[in-house]
DNA sequence: AAAATAATTAGACAGCGTTCAATTCGCGTC
DNA sequence: GACGCGAATTGAACGCTGTCTAATTATTTT
């Protein structure tokens, strides 16, 4: 998936690969997209740690900015593995088939780390619209970074669209009554 | 493409329902990819012209709200064009292989739209940074309609994913000097 | 009516997801 | 060591896909 991107990964591909049929993928992950669900939750969990590692990490650069560091962290995963981060938004599963539970839940976790972030900023009043807040500043994020990868902000001239990002969501926060 | 999506589409139906032979279809777009690329720059046609009545129509109903009239546009489109909205991002061109030159124009209508809208709320003094601006307001929007058509938002309990959207963008409009 | 040009077709090719009867493997029992 | 049995694995078949091209049909020009 990381080399060929969604469009180009096949089943078949990856059994030549392993040294397997691709009878035996299909008895144990029953179906293509079964298969790319898989794939896709070992890239939210992938991502998550990613963020953690983010926050963790150069204490003494950038004392505090917590929340610079998240936006930094979405792109820069989204940047180094474009093609499984793609896969994530790629994929859809056919209506009415909802995602198993287990995958479910190891796929929130990155939202979690989000609003945990966010409320952690927020002043105690505004505390409680922590969770849709953060949802609604992952979905600003997450459009920036879209059209940084598929090109829509290059062909119009933009230059650091993280940059832009981080600016919206500060703008946001402060709105909130964050103090930033 | 409205009916199948994206991901069932597929050219030998689209030459099928039209009486023709897959030849013939190939010898007209070249390649599959062109195909879907005149489907796409359709739909942006149809959206920026959706937008535009958006704005014109019920000059009663909400007086002068010109940016809410622009986010809500951008959501119904999307919301009642499932499938030809999301072909837009499902599909993405070999690299190296650039969108050819009359397409790219057709398609930047939609952004010079909300560019004017935005140029027009802005006070003198910021008003040049409008089309930075605008792209950016474009991608928080797309943001958030593109997890509430695909589920992430309802899978996290958000229940008003326009609304989100509405506000965030006043905020950074706000941010930038707007009186709203 | 004949010649030249344009439009259209059918079929071949390689690859895809999916299924399933047939085969092979691993291991406990005689 | 030989047998048996369940689990794991296979590969061929099916209908679908995008792509190409030689052959055919339509249309226009002469």
């Amino acid at each position: 998936m990381a080399e060929a991107g969604f469009a180009k990964f096949s089943s078949r591909e990856v059994a030549k690969r392993i040294g397997y049929s691709v009878g035996t993928l299909y008895n144990i992950f029953g179906s293509y997209d079964r298969l790319i669900i898989a794939i896709n939750t070992r890239t939210f969990r992938l991502w998550a740690a990613w963020l953690e590692e983010g926050l963790a990490g150069n204490p003494q650069d950038r004392p505090q900015d917590r929340i610079a560091a998240l936006v930094e962290g979405y792109f820069s995963f989204a940047q180094e593995n474009t093609h499984i981060w793609m896969a994530i938004y790629d994929h859809r599963l056919p209506p009415g088939i909802p995602m198993p539970q287990d995958y479910a839940g190891q796929r929130a976790g990155l939202t979690e780390i989000v609003v945990r972030e966010v409320a952690a900023v927020l002043p105690c009043e505004t505390r409680d619209i922590a969770p849709r807040l953060a949802r609604s500043l992952v979905a600003t994020v997450h459009g920036h970074c879209t059209f940084a990868l598929n090109g829509s902000f290059a062909l119009l001239g933009e230059t650091d669209p993280l940059e832009m990002a981080t600016a919206r969501v500060k703008e946001s926060l402060r709105a909130a009554g964050a103090k930033l």
